[in-house]
DNA sequence: GAATGGTCCCATAGGC
DNA sequence: GCCTATGGGACCATTC
């Protein structure tokens, strides 16, 4: 494993004046708390993932084919992608001539 | 592919005299309002992705191990996901045996 | 892609007398060699798929409900994979704190 | 997990005095075997997929493009499907002909 | 034919 | 910098 300790929970006496369980407390807190951060921002992003999926089938019982939609989405992506492609390729170009 | 509904990518006519056109136009607006509604909420599920890397990142930087919290994450995951589990086999139970 | 140009990557010369399509020769005989193992192991794996369909059947011939089965048979694996999991997570503490 | 409970919907009881009771052991017993059948079949063709993916890996070691090497399997597949829906049909000509 | 679960493929991310 | 590993998405088969 690269770093020092993973999940320091064992571990060494950092507060000389306070107990070990008080520093491991710290520790575990910290730890905690990223992954309850992150707990929470993957349900809000599975919450979207849900909504994507609601309007999908809202668009299906309209009459519209997913299957077609999705690749409608995908090209879309691929210009938006490319056009930011583009744009980053003309501001090197704009930077490599001193325009900024 | 479903031919009928799927391909009415054209959509462009808004000509005010209606007829076939004009129906045409208005599930073009409902497709691209379809399209730009999903697109809209991918967006915001990519941000999302991208501020739970940086959740990662910053616990990386604090000294924990990446790995380590993202299968405690996973096994938190499992555990909830059983959890449901268990209590959709007993909701099957029970409409087995005539419990509703 | 290229297709033709995929497979040639391993074309070093193995039998210094022969020529160029020599080597092509065996590059070409191992990868039908690979090709023809997998579709091998590919048709035993679809005749498990047959043979457990079957076992589905056979159940539910004989009054059992073959989705309550499916669910217990997926809630015992999940059981199996978390505990290997937690071992995992066990492993990855142990080498955190040093102790192998 | 409760394994008894299982789709016996009544249940747990091992009584030696049989009776309705004993009967539900028995079905116990049959769908525990019938998971238990499921189970090692599964298991046989998890490895068979292991077993693939090892001939992918050691193809992509010898130089191969794994992807190139799935491409012409999905090929001689529908190949090989195409060839036997001909046959199929040519089955059901010679059969509408009377031809057996 | 609609919904669901399972499988496969790809693309990205992290490790060596 | 490659290469493996993991997660997400698409497709497909099956069930109700």
């Amino acid at each position: 494993m690269s770093d020092d300790a993973a999940a320091n929970q064992a571990a060494n006496d950092e507060t000389p004046t306070a107990g070990a369980s008080e520093s491991l407390g710290v520790t575990g807190e910290r730890l905690r708390s990223f992954i309850e951060r992150i707990e929470r921002l993957e349900e809000e992003k599975q919450a979207l993932a849900d909504d994507i999926k609601e309007v999908f089938a809202e668009a299906k019982a309209t009459g519209f084919d997913v299957k077609t939609i999705r690749k409608i989405i995908r090209m879309r992506k691929q210009d938006i992608d490319q056009r930011k492609e583009e744009e980053a390729l003309l501001e090197t170009y704009l930077a490599a001539i001193g325009m900024v």
